[in-house]
Parts: C-alpha cells; structure tokens; sequence
DNA sequence: ATTATTTGTGTAAACGTTTTCAAATATACA
DNA sequence: TGTATATTTGAAAACGTTTACACAAATAAT
C-alpha cells in the first residue's frame, strides 16, 4: 500500500505537499496540486487514517453500544446514527451487549483503546458502573433510549416513559377497560420503571385499584413475555386487557393470546410500546406509544458532535421528548391515527 | 489520558518493559509485571490502539457493509458476526448501505482509509464496480448472501437459492397450485436472478407454463411488492399463490392480501424466502425458506479471519449452502415443520 | 530598483506504540 | 571461582501522518 511518501516522490515534491492536498488546504500552486492529485489516483492511495489520527487525536469513530440490534427498535436506531454520522465523516464501531453488564464492560475497554471521539449508549442500566471508566476518561458520551438513576450530570435523550405508559392506560380506560393487566419491563432499567410508574399513575387517576396479581414480569425481547402472557389469561379473574411494556413483549403477548384461542381485541385488547415496524403490518395492527426515534437519533448526534468540536452547549444535555398514541387494532378502537 | 511513557515513568521502568507487560510476552520478572501492572491500574492506562495499528500493521477491524439494517435478515446477521468477531478481538465498523452503489463506494473509500483488516460485504450487486478498490487493494474480503456475476476468483458464501425458489413453488405445485405467481427481486442481485431461476426450473419440471403476466417486480424490502400484490390480486385470471422472493415482500404480500378482503391461505397462497423472526409469529405464520444464518456467518467469518492470518485456506472461499423448507400456515399445508 | 509582503514549498519533530539490538544482571555448570 | 548461558531490561528506530518553522520565489508597494 502506498505512503504519503510514495506519492510525494511520484509527484516530485515533499510529503508535506502532498499532505496539503490530501487536506484541501490553501498555498498550493494549481499545477502542483494536480500533479499530487493524479500521482493519487493512479497508485490508488488512501492516507492511513491511523497515522492521522495519531496526529490530529481524532479517530472521526463513534462507539454506538446498543443493547440488541434484532430488536427492531435498535436497528431503526442504528440505521439513522450510522446515516448521519457519515455525513459528518464519523464512522460507527457497533457494540451488541444483550443487556450484559459483563459484555458492555469489555466493549468499553475496546473503545477506551479504540480512543472513540464519542460514545453513544443505547442503553444503560439504571444502576451502571461499567460506564464509570468512561465518565473518567472525560470522552463525550450520550444515553439513547434509556437513563440511569443517579449521576446527575450525565447526557441523554430519552422518552418520557411515564407520560407513555399513562396514555396508553389512559387509552385503554377510556374504552371501557378496568382490569388492566401490565407486563413489565426489568426495574434495572429506567424504562421498565417508568412506564410501571406512568402504569401506576393513570390507574390511581382513574380510580382503579393496584392488584400485584395482574403485573408480572417479562424480559425484554425475551419470550418470557409470553408465559407471563399465558398466566394472565388462565387466571381465574382474567384482566380485560394487557398492556405491554415494549412491543416485542405486545407480539408475544398476541402470541399468547392467539394460541389460547382467544380473540383481540374482543376478548382481550393489548397495547404495546415502540411502535416498532412490524406494528403497523395488517396482520398485527398493533395499538402502540409511538415515539420520534429519528428525532431523539438525530439530538443525540449532534449533542455529541457538538461536544467532540467542543461548541457552546447547555451541560448535560438531558432532553425529555413527548410520546404519541397511535391507536391501530388491537384495543377495539373504532377511531384508529390515521396513517401519514 | 495517560501514555506508555506515563506508566513507564510512574512504574520506574522503560516504555519497552510496560509494552511487554501489555502484551503478555515472557521475560518480565513477576515483581516488575506487577508494579507495572498496578501503575496501569491506577492511571487507568488505556493502550491507543491507533498507535499499536501503526506499528503492527494491523487494525483488528472488520468492515461490515451491508444492504439495510432494518431487515431482520441483516440485522440478526450482523449481530452474530458481532459476537464472533468480539470474541477474536475484532471490533466491527458498521456501514449501510440501502443497496446504493454511491453509498457503498463512499464506504469502501472510508474503510480502505482505516485500513480494515478485512471486509464482509451484504450484500452486492451482480455487477458492482465499487468493490475493485477493495480488490486492488488485497485486502482480504468475503461476500455474503449475495454474489457477483464474473469475478470468478472472489470468495462468497452463499444459499443455493436456485434450489430454495424449485423447493417453494414444489411445496405449492404439490399442494395443488398450478397458477403460481412470482414477485420476484432485482435482476442486478445475485438472489434476484437465482430464485427466479429457480421459480422458472421448477415450473418446467412440473409442466407448468411460464406466464409473464404473473411475475412482478417488487425490490427487496419496499412496499413496491404490495402493489405489485395488488395487481396480481385484481388480475382476471387471479394466480392461487404467490411466490414472493424475500420474506419482508412476502409480508407486503401479506398485507395486500388482506387489505383486499382475502383470506391467507384459502383464497391465496403465500410463500416467503429467509425465514426472519417475525415469519414464526402466530399472527403470520408464514411458510418460507429457511437458511442457517448463524452458520453462514460463521463460515464468513471464520474464512475472513484465516485469510487475515494467512492460515492455509483453499481460496477461493466458496461457499453454497442448502435451503430448507420450513411450512407453516400461509400455504394451507397440514403438516407444518415442526418447530424446534 | 529596492523593500515589503504574499505565496509556495520543504525539513524535521511529534503523535504512542512495538521491536530489534545490545547491555546488564542473574543463574547454571564446571 | 570462573565461565557459559539464560533472563531481564533499556535505547532507539520505525510505522505514516500533520504542522511549526524556515526559507525561496513571486508579487506588490514604494
């Protein structure tokens, strides 16, 4: 492979030169930068980015570290940083940590190594101290999705959970539901708290009683949801309907329903959170919080880009984005959102 | 941030000393490796692992350029190639390229800069010139899933999909469907061409005839496969099933179908092609081909990685896996594959 | 024509590692 | 004890850029 060197003695001038032209700067006569150019072109030459970065201490690399790239959610997530990052000349190194501590720790290490301009979590648990060499390294960093329970002054961008799970409860109410049954997300993470916080909130609003007995467990992403699912609907004073704590969890939910032979939403109506693809497919039409994932993407990237270029920004950046209700099937709705 | 020169100074040692401490090599006296070892500890010594690039020649990255992301297909294939690269110590640098040839050029242009240590493409085109910078450069590199159509000597690793597309319009012609539509891919795609080869040899070897009027274009993941549903559907000499090339097209398909007040499969018959997660829901249920994903990638990967270490290794790297026929309910069929 | 300024180019140091080579120290063997 | 050998360590060069500085050449101002 080709060097700076072995360009500029192609060229006939000094690497220097060569640098100059690599980077567009001014004070290069027109000739000479094009006798640099075409040396370029023909040896098929590509300045050695490490060799830059060592120089500039900038990678121009982001680490995104997300919790699971097959939940929908997170590719949608990822497809957009990684379009806008580039447009910006960052590249992506792309972090799976299928919520584990263990994992998202050595990731960190890696890109600690990788010497990463910025760091993108998507996302933490509440209580996080794998992110504690990070927040020591000084190195900009943002939450994506979810937010930890102290540290104060850390970045993110998040939906407000609460207000979610309230509207989607509220949805359900308002069409004639009173045992309401919630399948909740971990309490490790401030998602899974705060829409059973915003859960809570609208049953004492409407007042409806808390019954521990139709709130149960059910893992992200995790089929787990399913049993919860099935539990729910065998017991003796079934809930009227479920409302799931992410989508993944609303689709095995059906899952169970379907499969006991029940109907939705005339036996049992289900609400979901996300509003993942898939949710709107004609055989699922699933009543769900919709959020502006784009949106809170592209907030979480500049906020980033701002840090790493060190702009003027208003520390932390801790921004609160509101969640929408978009009504399909799966609740009995006659008036579903119209679709954009 | 603390470099090799703060630890050795703090530790009372040579830079050289803390680089073999770093790096595992024999020759340290125990107490040395460990007062160096603290010293990393406490400055919490982060090894740039641009610097060590330069020396070494080695980035410990892989390219990962693949079509979209936001297909379950790709999505459930990068996260395994993530997880057997994070164990061989490689990070992954994502790019997506929603099957745009400009974007993947602009990619391939970044990686070579950073000079990956080898690359995965998912998926190319049957003519795709952007990748002779990769070529010239020697750089070691596999496809995935997709194929090009010279360029013999490339490595891939593929599905026999010829065979897959014979196997989905036999379980139809055997489940008594002698008007089988196809929506077919993209020309410029390896698997575009192959399944409809595959839909043409089956036909044949059934005696049915080719009609033109029933086979549509619908590119890959877009909604261009609903209308193209829709004409069929509306067609006066309605086809009684429908091949759809990939499985998010079958799902459109799906959706066309029952947006036009037909029932899967009694009216019409669906099939799909790469068995995603959501093809098992209850609520789709959709018959399709399925493909051994995780080990396709692990063939990817696991050549990759010889190539990079110059293992011996027959090149090229050829690889043609075999499909299998998962039924489920979109066929109408009795027997369904029994799940694992 | 002389000086001042601008423009264009090159030299060399620096970025943080790894690695070769040589030197110093420790150990084994007689 | 002396020599041969093995172990441990450090000095310095190299990887491929960018950039501060110096200087030469070209242009502008007097």
């Amino acid at each position: 492979m080709p060097t700076i060197k072995d360009i500029a003695k192609r060229a006939g001038v000094s690497g220097a030169t060569v640098s100059r032209v690599i980077n567009n700067l001014p004070n290069v006569k027109p000739e000479t930068r094009e006798k640099v150019q075409k040396s370029i072109d023909e040896m098929q030459y590509y300045p050695n980015s490490l060799a830059r970065g060592m120089r500039s201490k900038k990678t121009n690399s982001i680490g995104l570290v997300l919790a699971d790239i097959t939940n929908p959610f997170y590719a949608e997530t990822a497809k957009t940083i990684i379009e806008l990052a580039g447009r910006h000349d960052y590249s992506i190194i792309l972090c799976n940590t299928n919520n584990d501590l263990n994992e998202q720790h050595k990731y960190i290490d890696v890109l600690l190594q990788r010497k990463v301009d910025g760091f993108i979590f998507a996302s933490v648990h509440c209580k996080d101290p794998s992110l504690d060499p990070v927040i020591a390294s000084k190195v900009p960093c943002i939450l994506y999705n979810r937010r930890m329970l102290q540290n104060d002054h850390i970045n993110y961008v998040v939906l407000d959970n609460e207000l979610g799970a309230y509207m989607a409860v509220e949805h359900l109410y308002n069409l004639g539901h009173r045992r309401i049954a919630l399948v909740r997300g971990p309490n490790t993470f401030s998602t899974g708290r705060e829409r059973f916080n915003g859960y809570l909130k609208a049953l004492k609003s409407f007042g409806l009683k808390y019954d521990e007995k139709i709130v149960l467990q059910g893992k992200y992403s995790e089929k787990q949801s399913y049993d919860a699912a099935i539990k729910l609907i065998s017991s003796k004073d079934r809930p009227t309907a479920i409302f799931a704590s992410n989508d993944l969890m609303a689709l095995s939910v059906l899952e169970a329903v379907i499969s006991s032979g029940l109907r939705v939403p005339e036996d049992i109506a289900v609400v979901g959170f996300d509003d993942i693809e898939i949710a709107s497919h004609s055989a699922i039409q699933l009543t769900t919080i919709s959020q502006n994932r784009n949106m809170m993407a592209e907030i979480a990237l500049d906020s980033l880009r701002k840090m790493i270029n060190k702009e003027s920004l208003q520390l932390p950046v801790q921004v609160v984005l509101k969640p929408m209700l978009t009504v399909r099937k799966t609740c009995g709705s006659k008036n579903p959102t119209s679709r954009n």
